[in-house]
This record gives structure tokens, sequence and C-alpha cells, in this order.
RNA sequence: GCCAGCAUAGCUCAGUUGGCCAGAGCAGCUGAUUUGUAAUCAGCGGGUCGGGGGUUCGAAUCCCUCUGCUGGCUCCA
């Protein structure tokens, strides 16, 4: 008998080799129907597979995230049978689950697939599906699994054996189809009644770009057909908020195949909400020290050598522009701190003026790869709200724990929480990726890590994310349909003081090199624009909307007195437009809803008389009428409310 | 850059297997209407079917190529 403990701390006794499955069934029949991997002293396992000891048991199902796993690795599993199925001969690479659903990397030969492709994939994954197929688990050893992928002729899961040690390598199997596989596994394929093949892309062989590139299949499956209808239509739901759409609706940014790809044009309604950003930015940083300025958008090419950056990205850029007489380069910047060096450097400075922080919305060019365009999250030209401080090594942490206020301000004032924090670190396996010594980059990291411990942030590190001149704290969030951004950057580094040759001069009257900070709390006012206009569906809060309110004049007799409104308004720094176009007043407010102007002033003969104005709220309908100066306290009132 | 796909009027889309002057709704313009809380009515204009090349008696439709876009991969100072 072996003793197993549930989460709730009741132990129960069972017959050694006893299964999650038949714990299950001994809680109820309705749990067992449900459970898809069991958690067997911290391990995920099969429902199927026997329990030959004591343990902590947590039955899964598909509420939990194991659960989930389980169903979607699973569906892998059964989107590689049926492929094998259809395709003959088809090589396996790897298949896991992911966030949402499934893919499987395969190998199909000269064959293309098309999205009708799918279609019949998905018909033969239901049909398979339906032969309630159990996952045998099966341990082999590593002749075995060697023989057996070398009859398949799959070189892809030979490559991945190589790898594994003799002794932990087991096989799956559902119907005819076996695969290498650590598992778990639901218990039967039948559970899987809801299937759709997303999407089909390209991905190359364990990511390597000189390697070859395979075919991944993307899926997403459920245990009942509604919840698919349902995944669809929040799919299609976030399609809505999609910046770009919203973008081009509501007249904010727009770009030009003339003016070339990747290259963001704002109109002004989007400039009237980047330049709100700014201003809020500007005005938080001014409280904390940074002074503004303003450098080029070329330098010469020799600024970037000094730097690190053309022997790291030159190959990369946009290649070096020349003057036509003396053949001198410049090249697009691709980054502002070298130009903030060289103002640190125009003067002497004593360590009693430091921190210096220079601040400036600086416009910089990089050249990305063209399959890596995106909206305004990744273009080829960004402004970037960038700072770098100059600070004493004994001032760092003060100065970082700040830094990370400031970001915290900005994300909390725009309503996003849910944001996650990295830690990017260098990788020690790859000295020849970085820039300066080793001992540097342990003092960079150890600062990054004690501030944010001392600040209380919940954080993750990632290694190898570092920057090439310092490790890095990278604020990530994500957009309407998932994808993660990086939006704010905190970045230490000893790097470029050094190459710069950057001093301050001592109490002990002798020169000493500063530690550099480089951050961005918004990121770029681009990117940090898309994941805005996502997140608020396009309705920006009061402060930020290009038009605050738009006025509707009932009839042409009463457009004066709508305009004396505007008037009015405008004292009080409250912007926007009237409306005075010869159509019906339902047609105004339609209007007027759709491009989601906040505010909606009704005025006619009656708010004429009175002096007022009937306010209607975006979305939310006719709030009645209200005095010029009520409206204006009313408009202070909703300001402050933010997000 | 790589894989797969898409590109018809300002926007959203129709255009059977290549075959009459390429269509609709919205937007635009003109006129009428003077409006009280999410689309007033009528008339009119608008497209070298993304660019270039080819196949064909004939191409929006088939092929090649370039550009842009979409979803991934790689990359991201």
């Amino acid at each position: 008998m072996i003793n197993i403990t549930f989460p709730d701390g009741t132990i129960k006794s069972y017959e050694s080799g006893t299964t999650g499955m038949q714990v299950a069934q001994s809680i109820s029949e309705g749990l067992a129907r449900n459970v898809l991997s069991v958690g067997v002293n911290g391990v995920v396992w099969d429902p199927g597979r026997p329990i030959e000891e004591d343990a902590r048991i947590v039955l899964y199902t598909w509420n939990d995230d194991q659960g989930k796993s389980a169903f979607w690795h699973s569906s892998a599993h059964l989107l590689a049978e049926a492929l094998e199925t259809l395709y003959p001969g088809v090589k396996f690479g790897i298949g896991p689950p992911v966030d949402q659903g499934f893919y499987y990397d395969v190998d199909l030969g000269d064959r293309q697939l098309g999205p009708e492709d799918l279609d019949k994939i998905e018909k033969k994954m239901t049909e398979l599906a339906r032969q309630k197929n159990t996952f045998e688990r099966r341990a082999v050893s590593k002749s075995e699994a060697i023989e057996h992928f070398t009859k398949k002729g799959d070189e892809y899961k030979l490559e991945l054996i190589d790898e594994l040690e003799d002794g932990e390598i087991t096989f799956y199997t559902q119907g005819e189809f076996t695969d290498l596989c650590r598992g778990p596994h639901i218990p039967h394929t039948g559970i899987i009644k809801a299937i759709k093949l997303t999407n089909l892309a390209g991905a190359y062989w364990r990511g390597d770009e000189n390697r070859k590139m395979l075919t991944r299949i993307y899926g997403i499956t459920f245990p009942k057909q509604k919840e698919l209808k349902q995944y669809l239509a929040m799919v299609e739901e976030a399609k809505k908020r999609d910046h770009r759409k919203l973008g081009a609706e509501l007249e904010l940014f727009m770009f030009s195949e003339k003016v070339g790809a990747g290259l963001p044009i704002w109109l002004p309604k989007g400039q009237a909400v980047r330049e709100r950003l700014q201003k809020f930015l500007k005005d938080e940083q001014e409280k904390r020290g940074y002074k503004m300025v303003v450098t080029p958008h070329i330098g010469k090419k020799e600024l970037y050598v000094t730097s690190g950056h053309y022997a790291k990205y030159g190959q990369d850029s946009f290649q070096p522009i020349q003057t036509p007489r003396e053949n001198e380069e410049f090249l697009l910047k691709p980054m502002n701190c070298p130009h903030h060096c060289e103002i640190y450097k125009h003067r002497p400075h004593s360590y009693r003026e430091l921190p210096v922080r220079i601040a400036e919305f600086g416009t910089v060019y990089r050249y990305e790869q063209s399959g890596e365009l995106h909206g305004l999250s990744r273009v080829r030209g960004f402004t970037q709200d960038d700072a770098h401080i100059f600070c004493m090594p004994e001032q760092l942490k003060g100065e970082f724990l700040d830094v990370l206020d400031l970001t915290k301000t900005v994300l909390d004032k725009m309503g996003f929480e849910d944001f996650t924090a990295q830690i990017s670190l260098r990788d020690p396996d790859t000295p020849e990726k970085y820039l300066g010594t080793s001992e540097t980059w342990d003092k960079a990291e150890q600062a990054i890590i004690e501030a944010v411990e001392e600040s209380g942030l919940r954080a993750t590190k990632e290694i190898g994310e570092a920057a090439f001149y310092g490790p890095k704290l990278d604020f990530m969030i994500k957009d309407a349909i998932g994808r993660s951004w990086q939006l704010g950057t905190i970045q230490v580094d000893y790097t470029l003081p050094e190459r710069f040759e950057l001093e301050y001069i001592g109490a002990d009257n002798k020169p000493h090199q500063p530690v550099m900070i480089h951050r961005a709390p918004f990121g770029s006012m681009e990117r940090f624009m898309s994941i805005l206009i996502e997140h608020t569906a396009g309705k920006f809060p009061l402060w930020l909307a290009p038009d605050q309110y738009v006025i509707v004049p009932v009839s042409e007799p009463f457009n004066d007195y709508a305009y004396q409104v505007k008037t009015r308004l405008a004292q009080a720094d409250i912007t926007g437009e009237v409306d005075d176009r010869n159509e019906t007043i339902g047609r105004r407010i339609r209007d007027a809803e759709v491009q989601k102007i906040p505010l909606i002033l009704i005025v006619g003969e009656d708010e004429e008389k009175a002096g007022s104005v009937s306010v209607r709220i975006q979305g939310d309908g006719d709030k009645g009428t209200m005095s010029i100066d009520e409206f204006i306290a009313f408009f202070e009132v909703e300001k402050e409310r933010g997000v």
C-alpha cells in the first residue's frame, strides 16, 4: 500500500501501482472524466501511469495550465498522426504546447501545404480523435530509440535522441503513431472534441537560421466545441483592437509605400496624443532633475566606431551616407547615447554636479529585416524617450531606484497593470558578444539585481538577453492578441564611459570614471502608442484624447453659440471642435461616437438661453445639461480619472 | 533575410472554369432638407484591377519578377 497526499493535506492509502486516473475515480466519476494530467511530487504525469510509492498528487483538469498543456501536447501528437496518415514519409521536428494551443514542425520534403490542406488535416484529426486511442507510454533504451527512427528515416528525431541520456527516453503511441516524447499525455484522443489549425509558418530547425526551414503548423483544440467558438470570437474581438486598424480608422498615423516600409507617418491626431504623452513625461522628468537636449539625426561614423556600435551592427545598419566632396561618412543615428556622451564630455565635471541627467526625445533609425516590420511595434524609424544618467558608482543604486520609480509611475498612469519585468543578463558562454570586462559586467548585473530586489519589483532573469554594452531591466507588455513587447528599459553601462573616456573630478582632485544609466520608460513613442491604442481600444483617456469634445449645434442658428462655447473651453485648456456640418444631429453624434471622441456637447435653443451645454459621454449616452462652468469642473474631475 | 499567403475606387468587399464598356455599400462632390442624442433624401464623379515583364485571338483571372502588407522563424544597440 502507498499513501497519497492531496493538496488539501488529506492522506489516503491506495494499492501500489494505482494510477492517477484510478485515484480520480475513487473520488468521483465526474472528476475522472475531466482529469487531463496528474502532478506527482511536483512532476506532471500521465493519468494512466502507475504510482509505486508514497506521493503528493494534484489532479489537473482543463482549468489548470498543466491540464491544458497536456491536452495541447497530446493534440500535437494527434496532428502528427494525421500528417503521417495523409503524407507518408513526413519527418517530424518538435511539437510542443504553447500559450494558446500547440504546433508541430514538420519536414514534408518537396510538398508545400496551403490553407486548403489544413482543412483536410483537421478532418483527419477529428476522425482519429473519434477513435479514442489511448496514449501508451513506453520506456525504451537509447539503442532501441535510435533503431526505431533510423528505420523511419527521421534525422530530426535522431538528432534529439542523440542529446538524451540512455534510460530517460520514452515513446508514446496512440493508434498507429509513435513519437519520441517525455509526456505527459491525456488519457485518450477522444477528449479532443474541437480542433482548429490556425496557421502555417516556416520555422528554422532548432531556431537556427543556417539550418533547414521546416513547416510549422499551429493549431488549438478544446474539450468542447463551444469553447472553440468562444475562442474564435475572442480572436475576432482582439482584431478590432489592433492598433494598425484603429490607427487608420482614427487617423492617428499612416504608412506610405513611397516613403518606405517601417517608417510611420504621424497624422495630426496621433501627434496630439504623442505630444501629450511627451509633456507628461517631460514634467515628470523635470521634477527629477533631467535636462532636455536635442542632437542631430546623423553622426560621423567614427562616433559609432568609438561607441562600438559600428563593429557590432555596422553591417546590419543603414549604410553610411557620404558628403559629395570630402567623402566623409555619416550614419543615421541608431542610438542617442554616443551623442549624449559627447555632451557630457564638452566640459569637465566635478563630482559635486553628478548625477548629470540628459534627456531627449531622440529619433533613431535602425535597419530591421523586412519580414520583421509590424505596424508601430517594429519600425525602422522611431523616437525614444531616451535619457542618460552619468553618476558616481556609489550613486548608481539610488539613481537606478529613481528610474525604476519613474517607470512605474508611467505604467501606473497608463493603467498598464499586467506588465512583466525581466532582468536581461549576459550569457557567460558567449563573451565575444559583449564589450567590457567580466568584472564590470558582474558589477553592473549585481547593481540591477540588488536595486530590483530593494524595490520589491518581481522580475524574471533572462540569460543572454543583455545589450552588448551592459545588462538591463526590461518591462514587457502584451498586445491585443497576446504577443509580448518590450516597452520600458533601464540599462547599466560601464563600457561606454570607458570607450568615450568620460570622467569627473572627485573629492580627491583626481579623475574618475562615471557610470552610465540608459533608460526609456516608454521605450519608444511608436511602440508605446501601439500598446496604448490596443489597451484602450482607441478610446483614449480624456487627458490624452486628440479631440476632447465635439460640439454639435442642433441647427444652423446655434452655430454662433457653439463657437462661443468652444472659445470658453479653449480658455480652460480644453480642446475640441464644432461639428457644424449640414447633417442631422443623429448623424453627427454617430460620427463622434465612431471617432471615439470622449465628450459630445449638444447645443440648441435651450442651451443658448441658459448658457449651458447638453453633455453626452462617448459610449455612455446622455448625461443631461450643465452650465459651462459646471462642465469645466466636471471635465477636470473626469480628466483626473486617467485611463 | 527565410517559409506560407494576400494586394480590385479613399475604406470594406463582389467579380463562376481567362471572353460583353469591372460592380456594390460606405466615404467624396452637388443640390434639397434646418434637424434635440448612433447613419435624411436625390443626383454626380471616381479604378492603367499594387508596379513591370510574359503566355494567349483575348488577362483582374495563368506564369515570372519587383514593391507593400499579413502570420510565423531568425534578428532586435
